[in-house]
DNA sequence: TTGCCAGAGTGAACGGCGTTCACCGAAATA
DNA sequence: TATTTCGGTGAACGCCGTTCACTCTGGCAA
């Protein structure tokens, strides 16, 4: 392992600076706002000097969204190890973590998570597994579950519901993780789901016609889907029989 | 009433055929493909003529969006008024109205969905009740619920997940239509979620990593859902006890 | 019927954009 | 020291939204 020649010290840091630069603009004026002649103008540079960093704008953009994808796995993977070894604390943690990150940082979760490109899907064909934002997420979410699932199996839907086909249909994920039991699975996923379209419709505005409070919101729908993580049978909104 | 004037039917006409080529364009080539230059030159115009109907592109984009809004909004309305009275049926068939419109039109979902520009924030802060596009959609899919709660309720979460922040939080939802329970605002909207995080992870292709078969997870979380509003006490993902 | 005028459309222009290409200087390498 | 590689420039092409001065024409009032 030998440290990098001056060049490549260079070149890291100039792509830093793009990236940056373009960080910068699509905060402060939405993903439409990110261009390669103002990146450049902004560093003292001409646009086509970019090229030798990026192949082309949608490259750039790619990049960037990956980037941000990273950083929000991060954010969330460091509220799992600052809250103990509970997985069940470890999942609200990680859900609040979410949340917050996407209200602090509203232009970069749609960029990550918007319908990028036509492009971007034939790119993420081949690469199903490590590549693909949503699946790193996944990851860090099934863990925990996993974990809980593993000291003390919670209530899950009848096998008329989690037939054949839908456990043939988890298969990628089940896979993905050693080998998952459809039950996990598929709680996982509606949990996924409750937090991304929870948060989503938050960005997205989608709720203020119908919520005042989208953080009471929020806590109740954890509580409810943690509340079925416990044992007692809960709804994902959390009703309750004893 | 009277018959409108020769001058206004050549108006309307050629306003739709500008929204038709916008959507044309949309369909094609993605949101970033639609110009007004690209628009004019297929309907052999040259493009300043638009500004005689839209004061700008942002402007024909956003009655756009609203244009197919209401367009999936009379689908899920017809898939609900094709079924039968029954609410849960009605629900059921809503529910895979949306997906499948969304399926079928991916582009078109995303633009109606997508975080818009930000210049539309502010537009939808004045009108949070009619205009706002979930809010329209959000009533097509309340009435049921209400219905089914009149006849029979449902089991919901316990009063220390609902509490009284949560009820004033919900309080726009329950005024948008008379005088809605607790109980069912909340449920609403964690079925709203449900389904608007599912479609949306599905189209946007951030299902694929874990999911082979999306219409199967659609399915058992529908039927997990109306689970919980039979009486049945059922989660979200539709864990059952009797 | 005649005259006028609102409204639809044009063409040129401005500035901004992504991208390509020929070119140039400096830095690393041989 | 000679050569190659790399980073950067400036001009150019074609696209874009938008503005503006202008023409033409269909409908209406006198």
């Amino acid at each position: 392992m030998t440290r990098p020649t001056r060049r490549e010290r260079l070149r890291t840091a100039t792509v830093t600076e793009i990236k940056d630069g373009a960080r910068r603009l699509l905060v402060t004026g939405g993903p439409e706002a990110i261009s390669l002649r103002a990146i450049a103008r902004d560093m003292g540079m001409t646009a086509p000097a970019i090229y030798r960093y990026f192949p082309s704008l949608e490259a750039l953009v790619i990049e960037l969204a990956g980037d941000l994808f990273d950083e929000l796995r991060r954010h969330v993977e460091h509220a799992r190890d600052t809250v103990g070894v509970d997985p069940l604390d470890q999942l609200a943690a990680m859900a609040r973590a979410f949340r917050d990150w996407a209200i602090q940082h509203p232009a970069e979760f749609t960029l990550a998570f918007g319908s990028t490109v036509p492009g971007m899907d034939a790119f993420q064909d081949g690469c199903l597994d490590e590549n693909h934002p949503g699946a790193r997420f996944g990851m860090a979410f099934l863990r925990p579950m996993i974990e809980l699932w593993r000291r003390a199996p919670f209530p899950t839907p009848p096998a008329d519901v989690l037939d054949r086909r839908l456990a043939a249909s988890l298969e990628p994920l089940r896979r993905a993780h050693g080998d998952v039991p459809v039950e996990v699975a598929y709680v996982f996923l509606t949990g996924w789901t409750m937090l991304y379209g929870l948060v989503s419709l938050e960005i997205n505005n989608h709720l203020r016609w119908a919520v005042s409070d989208p953080q009471a919101l929020f806590e109740a729908a954890l509580a409810g889907f943690l509340a079925q993580l416990t044992g007692a049978v809960a709804t994902p909104a959390g009703a309750v029989t004893r």
